[in-house]
DNA sequence: ACGACTTTGTTCAGGCGTTCACAAGCGGTT
DNA sequence: AACCGCTTGTGAACGCCTGAACAAAGTCGT
């Protein structure tokens, strides 16, 4: 018996399965019982090939010349990406962004569920956000205890971004969500996700000065050289 | 003499001199003059190496055997990202992501400033958000042609959000930010990123699951992975 | 029942990004 | 003035991912 299931899956591939997942749910609640690699793909926005190359790391899925049932595959990639088993998550920084996050429709209807909201500012502990009350940063510990969270996500000021994400380490927490604009450190076993806003704004301005208007931008120090394109 | 200055840089190497550049202005506020390419490279948690290859698409920015010299680099890194000057957006869709977006600080301190906040919820409309009035969303072309937006965000529910792209294509705005969890098609020209939170939560969920629910499947050859990333 | 068409699954080559290792160059010291 | 240590910049190898072509397989029409 081959024992090729558990192949290693590349991280990029995982990102697009959850995307492929969404599309799938999509398609589902439409009623359609089965779709071709190609419409997943358009719909993914990504290349056919790759996609059925994505899907090839699961296994085979689906039917050569019909096309995937949609919510078979649908299910082998909730299987894949974790069931759906309910994750509890706890957010660190309840200012606007983590305020957004936590009442974020698509989260839980991902499995995703936010069982803990810490703040430091003694203005916001007490709020309820989300239907969650917002409680003190210094009950973090007592909190991932109590709610044996699964993935911490971290909206806090950059300053103290780190200091907190030790703290989840130390009680457990092997997955961490950050949107502060630092660069974790963390011990190894503990997956660390960053989501830079700023850094995406400054790459899509990078790419318009690039290809629109190049203006002959040199350093004053060096002579000027063509800006050829 | 080389006229190698227009070299191609990377996408990924864009993204990467965008934090380094956040480095930088971190280490200019607490007066240092100059960094090695290893500090530089650990604050912002990649390797030195890749950090000095990464500069190098800038041309020689360093002094051998010193380092680089904060305020230079710094300067030499905003210039390459698109210079100083402010950067107009338009954000659609004023929910709490939007809101929360609408007056992040750190968005105003890169340059890049919002002066247009569409949505079309009457009851959203109207109200003033970080300073701003919140407009209805068949003003978009209007809006976009007074304040010459370059960027539009997107924070619409996925049903719209590509019906609202293609108004800001038609208007002319060339770079998109995408937080609607739909892929959008845009002609060429055009560069659209894609922000998809729920995406970088289920990769996470299902690290932790590979890593933790699958001991003795895959042989461990590389022991002890370690997930610095 | 058979053939042809459709669509998947896989294999192969190409490009890109990352990492390692070394030579070049600058400052400080004797 | 020359040497030495330190740091940058770059060239090359490695691995990963992406994109395209081909074979396998199942279904539909006749």
């Amino acid at each position: 018996m081959p024992q090729s299931r558990p192949r290693i899956i590349p991280e990029a591939t995982v990102a697009r399965l959850a995307v492929y997942l969404r599309v799938l749910a999509g398609l589902a609640d439409g009623g359609r019982s089965h779709v071709s690699s190609g419409e997943l793909a358009s719909a993914a926005g990504v290349n056919p090939a790759g996609l059925r190359k994505d899907l090839s790391y699961l296994g085979p899925c689906g039917v050569r010349g019909v096309g995937y049932s949609v919510a078979g595959l649908r299910d082998r990639l909730t299987d894949a990406l974790g069931g759906e088993r309910s994750r509890p998550c706890v957010l660190i920084g309840i200012g606007r962004l983590g305020s957004a996050l936590a009442d974020y429709a698509g989260f839980a209807s991902r499995g995703f569920e936010f069982v803990g909201l810490l703040d430091t500012d003694p203005a916001a502990v007490g709020r309820r956000v989300g239907g969650l009350p917002v409680r003190p940063v210094a009950e973090l510990e007592s909190v991932v205890a109590e709610t044996q969270a699964a993935i911490g996500v971290i909206t806090t000021p950059a300053e103290v971004a780190q200091s907190v994400c030790d703290r989840l380490v130390s009680v457990g927490v092997r997955s961490i969500l950050n949107f502060a604009p630092v660069a974790l450190t963390v011990p190894a076993g503990v997956d660390v996700r960053k989501v830079d806003l700023s850094v995406e704004l400054q790459v899509l301005a990078f790419l318009d000065q690039q290809r629109h208007g190049t203006p002959p931008l040199v350093a004053p120090l060096r002579a000027a050289q063509g800006s050829a394109r």
